[in-house]
DNA sequence: CAGTGAGCGAGCTTCCGCTTGACTT
């Protein structure tokens, strides 16, 4: 061996080795070998914010196989990704595995194709020091603010809390939401419609008013007013448009895609995407980039003329323009634009189908639409009925792809309008005026929420799927459908000379998926609010960015940066320990009419919960937690009243009391000293003592099941060159024990009928996979 | 495994960004 190259990334490596030939290893990093300990600060503060790096735990092994492979080689090359991160990766390897720097070269390469790589082999550079201090501060910045703030919020609102650069962001986003949400006046209005036929034509058309009307009064007289009335086309505009193509995916945009389209989760398509990836079927998905490399220009080419004919082609080449965009890859394409599917499982065929679709579309030539407008006229009215229609005269790229969109109130307007000559007479044969409700800004879903946070410059690619899943864990926020009250909606009819009043019921568009703050998440934010406004300042990430991209031009040295920062924050952290009250977000609920004491709403240690009596008095107050679903926001005196009816006794089994109540561990039954969890359609405020004993008697017979199990298992199958082969059935079904490792078996397989022969190759197949991936 | 929310005090929790793999008992 002569050269060891270096990648983050394994599937990489395994492409670039082809391209390479045998003179040439290459091995990956898998991203970060190093960091800061994960317990501590490891930041020395007094020390000129020295950082205290270690390798990581699940990397040791990796790192001596690297030392090893490095022991073997002449010539070192790193090739992790050419952006910040990138550079420290490969700084913290040339550090880590002590490689001389005359030995050691740096290369970069924003897209895997065999002249990109052989052209950065080709112009090799030392690592840029500027770019790794630019990764530091980053580091150390999102560690001090990260690991200075959540113990505030332990102590002064609950265990375990976090707060971030970017997940308090992301929270405080959804908490204004709300906010917004609960503040919005739905306002009604009327919106009418109208059907005209050509007095001697067959085909009508709809149309609506110019105008909406504020109230059902305006709306009758104006419908009153077209009796009698004559109408005719006033005028016809025609105007040519066009359309033009998305462009490539980034993760960002594959992921909004793949949620209105798939309805995927972040995660789901990330997961997805990287079944992909690794099978060799796409580019790299955690990309910030649009641009697409050569190579794909000229296949996506080659595949439209194909496919569809030259008149479609258009070769396009994006500009990122994403705020603190690093482009350290392509955008996200099929590898070979040929493949239009792919015979594979559902769902990596559809957001396979998806990229291809996207990729493609964004090389073909623009839709060439005429949109048309109608006007029609009445004799003695001065509003106008409008009626707009599309054709398309040239499909380009919407033969294959259209983007989606979260309008949720989207209306249909690609009909195709009859071609009238203006003047024509027209017969009004249908007009109603229906009430509608003007519609609060939409709550965030995981995919725009990413949106947003793209917007703002804050979060990576990378991390976009990770920060949702925290703010979830958290319990800040959650995610979930919830359906809307319908409203019952006023419709005005002409008919007959006659208006004509019915009601009609709209059920509003009910949320699916949404994320919703919950309690801790409004407290935590206020808190922030109060005390950390900078932080959480929306522009916060794109004003320190600045400092990282002068770090990295090497007009600021990023000690002081950092310097500049922690002095007045670590000021802020100090007074507000001191200063700052405990938050629990009590709210007085009213008066408990059997104790005649106060009743609040307010958050514990272990979630939300209600309190009957004062806290720091000699009595003590009594405790229940809330249900899911309830807030202190909007939880009622009585039902809070009501979480205070556990434990509940439910009668009598076997002369014994069956109780229900909740635990650590959620609702369960107790009899005769044993424990039983309640199943989860169970509520334990309402089950009934037949259902308790049910519970009971299904418990038993599981605890017998398994009784009958420990008389057989574990079973010795027999020896196997010396040793036992035990077969066993565990959490996870039957598996066998051989010389300390677990296989599992089929589920058709049989424990006690399986013959050493048969176990022997079902450990040797599993060795033989385990090896394989290892 | 089966309240915990008062108080005491030990020890624990936590960030963002880069990457995949573990394969359980």
């Amino acid at each position: 061996m002569k050269n060891l190259v270096i990648v983050e990334s394994p599937a990489k490596a395994k492409t670039i080795e082809k391209f390479l030939g045998k003179d040439y290893t290459v091995k990956s990093s898998y991203g970060h070998i190093r960091d800061l300990a994960k317990k501590e600060m490891s930041i020395d503060v007094e020390g000129n914010y020295e950082p205290q790096y270690q390798i990581s735990d699940d990397k040791k092994s990796l790192v001596s196989e690297l030392k090893k492979a490095v022991k073997e080689a002449d010539k070192v090359w790193l090739a992790s990704d050419e952006d910040r991160e990138g550079e420290a990766i490969a700084w913290h390897l040339q550090e880590t595995l002590k490689l001389d720097p005359k030995r050691t070269q740096r290369i970069v390469f924003n897209e895997i194709t065999k002249t990109a790589i052989l052209h950065a082999i080709e112009n090799p550079r030392q690592i840029d020091m500027n770019l790794v201090d630019a990764q530091q501060a980053r580091r150390v910045l999102d560690r001090l603010v990260g690991y200075e703030i959540s113990p505030i919020l332990w102590s002064k609102i609950k265990p375990a809390l976090s707060a971030g650069r970017v997940q308090s962001v992301a929270v405080r986003l959804i908490v204004e939401r709300e906010e917004e949400i609960k503040h919005f006046e739905s306002k009604p209005y009327f919106r009418v419609t109208a059907q005209f036929r050509p007095v001697d034509g067959n085909k009508s058309l709809n149309a609506e008013l110019s105008r909406h009307f504020a109230t059902a009064d305006e709306a009758e007289v104006f419908l009153q007013g077209l009796v009698g009335e004559s109408f005719k086309i006033g005028k016809i505009e025609t105007k040519p448009a066009r359309r033009t193509p998305a462009p490539p995916f980034t993760t960002s945009t594959l992921q909004q895609e793949a949620s209105r389209k798939l309805g995927f989760s972040v995660a789901r398509t990330m997961q997805v995407a990287q079944q992909l990836y690794e099978s060799g079927y796409i580019t790299y998905m955690r990309t910030d980039s649009v641009n697409l490399s050569e190579l794909a220009l000229s296949m996506a080419k080659k595949e439209i003329e194909a496919e569809y004919g030259a008149e479609y082609v258009k070769t396009r080449r994006y500009q990122t323009k994403t705020k603190g965009a690093q482009e350290a890859h392509e955008a996200i394409r099929p590898t070979n634009m040929a493949a239009q599917s792919l015979n594979i499982d559902s769902a990596q065929r559809r957001l396979y189908e998806l990229i291809w679709k996207r990729t493609v579309a964004s090389q073909m030539a623009d839709a060439e639409i005429e949109k048309t407008e109608i006007t029609i006229v009445g004799s003695r009215q001065t509003l106008t009925f409008q009626c707009s229609g599309e054709q398309v005269k040239f499909d380009g790229f919407l033969k294959v792809y259209l983007e989606g969109t979260d309008d949720e109130e989207q209306r249909e307007s690609s009909t195709m309008l009859p071609r009238l000559p203006e003047g024509t007479l027209m017969t009004l044969e249908h007009c109603e005026a229906a009430e509608h409700y003007t519609q609060h800004p939409p709550r965030y879903t995981e995919a725009s929420l990413v949106k947003k946070l793209e917007d703002l410059g804050i979060g990576r690619p990378s991390t976009y799927a990770p920060t949702i899943s925290t703010i979830l864990k958290r319990e800040y926020v959650i995610k979930e459908d919830r359906e809307a009250e319908p409203r019952n909606c006023t419709v005005l009819t002409l008919k007959g000379g006659q208006v004509k009043h019915s009601v009609r019921t709209e059920k509003g568009y009910s949320e699916k998926g949404k994320l919703f703050p919950t309690d801790i998440g409004c407290v935590v934010n206020n808190f922030l609010m109060e005390h950390f406004a900078n932080i959480i300042d929306y522009n916060f990430t794109a004003t320190v960015e600045k400092d990282f991209d002068e770090i990295a031009d090497g007009k600021k040295e990023w000690r002081k940066v950092i310097d500049r920062f922690y002095v007045p924050f670590h000021k802020n952290i100090r007074q507000t320990q001191q200063n700052s009250q405990r938050t629990t977000g009590s709210r007085l609920l009213g008066v408990d009419p059997a104790s005649g004491k106060n009743v609040y709403a307010k958050i514990g240690r272990y979630g939300t919960l209600v309190q009957i009596g004062e806290t720091n008095t000699d009595e003590k107050p009594r405790f229940a937690s809330m249900k899911k679903g309830q807030s202190i926001e909007t939880i009622t005196l009585e039902d809070a009243l009501g979480l205070f009816a556990l434990p509940r006794t439910l009668g009598q089994f076997e002369d014994k009391d069956v109780t229900v109540s909740i635990g650590k561990f959620g609702p369960y039954v107790r009899h005769n000293s044993k424990f039983y969890s309640l199943g989860k359609n169970d509520d334990p405020y309402e089950v009934s003592l037949e259902r308790a004993i049910e519970i009971i008697k299904v418990k038993r017979e599981a605890e017998e099941q398994k009784e009958e199990l420990k008389k057989v298992y574990p079973h010795e199958i027999g020896q196997l060159d010396g040793d036992a082969v035990v077969s066993n059935i565990g959490r996870f079904g039957p598996y066998l024990t051989y010389r300390g490792d677990n296989f599992r078996l089929a589920k058709n397989i049989d424990p006690l009928k399986l013959s050493v022969e048969q176990a022997a190759d079902i450990i040797n197949g599993a060795k033989k996979k385990r090896s394989k991936k290892g």
